[in-house]
DNA sequence: GCTCGGTTTACCGTTGACGTAAACGGAAAC
DNA sequence: GTTTCCGTTTACGTCAACGGTAAACCGAGC
């Protein structure tokens, strides 16, 4: 897909001053790489918020804080880029229902759309609970565990002072 | 490594009635597959009690034990397997501690086992807190968005009553 | 003896998530 | 203007963690 030099092919929908970023920045500031972040474009995760007649990415601080929050579902969840992939449909209806507000969209459809973004949020908060219980309950037994080798270990120190002076 | 047929190259160390699981059961049971059972074995992660002379491996129920705690420490804390074999190495020492006691070892060995056991557990659980905590945040973080949402949607539709009958 | 299901070793293939190198072209700084 | 970055595309490489398959082997039941 070509471009004629020079323009833009996305222009700011609404023109406001947010900087736009560089790849390089934005790998700098969340310690990625760029091949990371074109990577995550070519799947389809992240798409840059415009592009330069000459190819390069822009991006907002929308996207840089899409990153950090994919990175968060990997790393603290363990999704897989396909899941996150999913889950952040979700964060793109709210993104939509901004836009929405933005344009003086009719309320019954910003209210449908927010309602969609809130139940996926609501999803996404009932996977997190649930990946802690699971986790508390893990480190319960690992605990437990703990405690019962710290009373044996009370016991053969006692045994040992009982040996030393009868 | 050629074993005379018919012997066992791991005799049971203490003569108990522990059943021997062939390792299709311990797939079915953990829901892994022989494969994935095998591969831990190639590198060093899962070792079964015993391996008959005709090369069939047989596990105990401490392996299968094993092998789920393996599971959790996977998907819950998403650690690689060279990562496991690591807090997996404290276990064992665990398991010498045991083997100690039944064995009468001195006393002062044992405690050295149980604290070097007992100090791998306490690392363990810091992991498993420092993740916690960063679960929280992030669970946190995604349920004010969700209540920013709603008091949005509560917004909206307030001027919708208002704009239905002014 | 024969079949049949489970197991073995051995080797190659795959998938996800990137890394790396080459060849090139604007952008920024001087 | 001219270096010097920084960025682009395209293509191939890598690493972990397995999956698949072949060919041989073992033991149980008929």
């Amino acid at each position: 897909m070509t471009v004629v030099p020079g323009s833009e092919t996305l222009e700011p929908i609404d023109g406001r001053d947010e900087p736009r970023l560089r790849i390089g920045e934005v790998a700098r500031e969340t310690s990625l790489t760029a091949r990371t972040l074109r990577y995550w474009e070519e799947i389809g995760l992240l798409r840059p918020f415009a592009h330069r007649g000459s190819g390069e990415r822009l991006y907002s601080v929308a996207e840089r804080e899409r990153v950090t929050h994919i990175r968060e579902l990997q790393d603290l969840l363990g999704l897989t880029l396909a899941e996150i992939q999913d889950v952040l449909a979700s964060e793109d209806t709210l993104e939509r229902a901004r836009r929405a507000a933005r344009a003086d969209a009719p309320t019954p459809r910003r209210l449908r759309l927010l309602a969609d973004a809130l139940e996926a949020n609501g999803r996404l908060v009932d996977r997190i609970n649930e990946r802690l219980a699971r986790i508390n309950e893990f480190r319960d037994e690992c605990v437990e565990r703990g405690d019962r080798m710290r009373a044996r270990q009370l016991e053969l120190q006692a045994d040992q002072r009982r040996a030393a002076r009868p």
